[in-house]
DNA sequence: GCAAAAGTGTTATCCCTACACCCATGA
DNA sequence: TCATGGGTGTAGGGATAACACTTTTGC
């Protein structure tokens, strides 16, 4: 099988980073190749756009195809197109992001964990093709929308306490806050509700929880 | 000649959103498509992306052809990838906007005016393809970031005026602004300075002419 | 009872907004 | 001299930032 063009075209992929908060950090999923190139090294999971699919669909595939998860939040990052990216032929690369909560993580990315895994953003191997750039980029990115939407609840579980929540708001923008203001920034939102139960964790009062009013709007605010 | 690949590949073009401000109205360059699909209709300019060039020398080199400008404000837009937004084959989209000051337009647009024109963004044509998702998108991130960086001087000519530049961010925002506040916070950004001239247009006072300190630098403020 | 983390209010500061009159020019 | 648009300062309000002690639990 064999498919012909007048002229020559680029192959196209998506590329994405799956960011998660795990043990208190955040982390990115990651997948050790198994064919070159680059065979053996770590890289953001991604795959080849089918030609009847968009591209926002060929993303949720893989997406889904290493996770099992579908209803997270996805955005379009970057289109990545250097013509010497990819050593095999010229492929353009559009990245997305996606943020998973916490809760939502299958076992699929623990089960064969030889090949993929997650790991901590501030212990990330040597990666294949770009994708350390596009790493950094995405990073960029959602820390800088958790200054101005409402982004961060993406990451957070069915329940979950303000000191939690504080918790991911430190690590994604790696400022450290004070806790009252922080709460009554975040209560101001009116995004969360207190669910009236509690979270007892340890040789300490317990933290009240809290439950994000529609999972699926994400505010732009200020 | 022919390319062959052993699976199916998609077009990759670049598309760009030019703009300028023209008789104190922003405008966008549209060309007149000569060739089907969409014949005899307007477009935003674009074009095949070379297999060997990345995509925003890709971007430049439409910029150039059309305009004849080279050092000008371009950054990427967004990814368009619907499977059917070219009727021909998949065509793969990466989208651009450029700004444009005012006085480095060349002749080039307005030579032969039949099939390039320069089009107030209130007066938008019918435009082929997804155009207009293209140009709609363009315009939302473009006045976003008037607010949160200083990317407004990139459509300033060499030298101009306080109520120029105001005039500007009026037209771009939609939102009137105090001229005594919007001088106070242009003069704080630290990225003009007066160049001790004046600008002498009309029976009225005449406008002191202010300068870009570094027409290469678009901060992120606040 | 003690260690550990959660919860809670008030004050000061800064930034943004609102607002009105005089000035320089060309006709 | 008059019409036109350019230039200038201050005061109030709202949002943000700083700051320390009490509460509840498990051991």
């Amino acid at each position: 099988m064999a498919y012909t063009y007048s002229y020559p075209h680029p192959a196209v992929t998506v590329d994405i980073a799956i960011f998660t908060i795990r043990d208190d950090a955040l982390q990115v999923l990651l997948i050790k190749r198994a064919q070159p190139p680059y065979r053996g090294e770590w890289a953001l999971p991604g795959g080849f756009v089918g030609l009847e699919e968009s591209l926002k669909h060929a993303a949720w595939r893989e997406l889904k195809e290493e996770t099992g998860v579908n209803a997270v939040y996805l955005e379009q990052l970057f289109t990545f197109g250097h013509p010497q990216r990819d050593p095999r032929e010229r492929v353009i690369s559009v990245a997305y992001f996606a943020l998973i909560p916490s809760d939502k993580l299958q076992i699929k990315a623990a089960s064969d964990a030889a090949d993929v895994g997650w790991f901590s953003i501030d212990a990330i191997p040597e990666l294949a093709f770009d994708h350390k750039k596009i790493l950094t980029k995405a990073l960029e990115r959602v820390a800088a929308k958790f200054n101005y939407s409402t982004i961060a609840f993406q990451l957070m579980p069915e329940t979950f306490t303000m000191p939690q929540l504080q918790h991911v708001y430190e690590v994604m923008t790696q400022v450290p806050i004070d806790k009252r203001n922080f709460r009554k920034r975040m209560l101001s939102l009116n995004v969360i509700e207190p669910t009236g139960e509690e979270s007892r964790a340890g040789a300490h009062r317990p933290a009240k929880l809290y439950r994000v009013l529609d999972r699926n709007k994400v505010d732009h605010i200020k």
